[in-house]
DNA sequence: GATATAATTAGATGTATATCTAACTATTAA
DNA sequence: TTAATAGTTAGATATACATCTAATTATATC
């Protein structure tokens, strides 16, 4: 999953200790384990274990001379991870092919499955995706501009389904309506709850 | 401390729910907190939770309506921290400044107070940064290229302490010679150990 | 004032991790 | 082969923190 290695890179550089490394290596030069235990006054073992970190997320690579291991920097590696979090952050790339479509199958076999032929709901969907898809599509039959009162939008929903109460709370919990005063009012559709970016 | 700031910049993206949540509002959109949860799979104190640190972080507003508080991302402090970030590894801005004089003053004192009117060093200091420049004033008095034997280096430490073996030792620790075979050189001065980066 | 809803705080629990000391391994050199 | 040095691994400890449930606070409406 790459959620993983974004998370991997910011945990590499959310540590004092680390950033003290790689500051004391970003001259370019090259320094061994025990210098970097004596100048952070930490012991060896410690040194290897933020070592062990750095060199999993490439942020540093490793050469042995004798007994002695120096490290450098790898300032490439730490400049591509921050962009490639930006992007993650933002969606550069996926954006586009996830936009459309939130699954037309999956819509389809919610509205077959879970409303009757008479138009009725079955039962709410339990699942998240599944009950948005049911929710919008009894929304886009509600008029838009029209202020209805809680009487009015209770029977309304009561001609897909008995439990009013639950589906009206869904459609302000989601955002599809707005309340003010007992009074109820569609939202413009840009603020319908969208899933295409939940992944 | 700017260090700190750094480091708590990468912990509020350090942890998958956080990014979840972000990628959520990564469209600009507002979401408010019931609806974060109900998403993610998580109670509302937890939503809470997360949304605290992004706050913190200044990588998101929020907004209060009524009871509901609508949380928006704030797309340039997560990339003005980025940045920053990659400054302060690279160490920009800060570089020219400390790259003169590792603090001159405390170099006089240490020639003063350390060595003796003869020329020998009286002890040798334990503070790191005033040991390193006791070692650096005898090494720039060793002759570049010369290959030395053990003997003849510890002749010349001798100058200066009794204690020839641990000053020995220092001088390759802190990469000020090298020993190959019992043959010590002075290394190239750029390899000698810098303090200023250390902060 | 009483009730309902959204959010926060408190407190508990389990996992992750930064650090140390002690023991061990690997490499070099006498 | 033995001794010295650098690094790693194991195990202990303490702290941080992600998550939950239960109780509390804040706001709005009747």
């Amino acid at each position: 999953m790459q959620l993983d290695k974004i998370v991997n890179y910011h945990k590499a550089l959310s540590d004092p200790t680390r950033l003290r490394i790689l500051l004391l290596l970003c001259k370019g030069e090259e320094i061994h384990g025990q210098a970097l235990a004596e100048r952070l006054n930490l012991s060896q073992p410690t040194v290897t274990h933020h070592a062990a970190k750095l060199r999993e997320a490439a942020m540093i690579t490793e050469r042995r001379d004798k007994n002695t291991i120096y490290f450098r920097m790898n300032p490439e590696f730490i400049r591509a991870g921050s962009e490639a979090s930006l992007n993650f952050i933002f969606s550069k790339g996926t954006q586009e092919m996830e936009q459309e479509s939130p699954d037309d199958n999956l819509k389809e076999s919610v509205l077959r499955n879970f409303f009757a032929k008479d138009g009725r709901l079955r039962q709410i969907p339990a699942q998240y995706k599944k009950k948005l898809i049911a929710l919008q599509f009894m929304a886009e039959k509600l008029a838009p501009g029209t202020v209805y009162s809680e009487k009015e939008l209770n029977e309304f929903i009561r001609q897909y389904h008995e439990d009013y109460a639950t589906i009206r709370r869904e459609f302000i919990m989601h955002q599809f309506m707005y309340r003010e005063h007992d009074k109820y009012e569609l939202n413009p559709t840009e603020m319908w709850t969208r899933w295409e970016n939940v992944r």
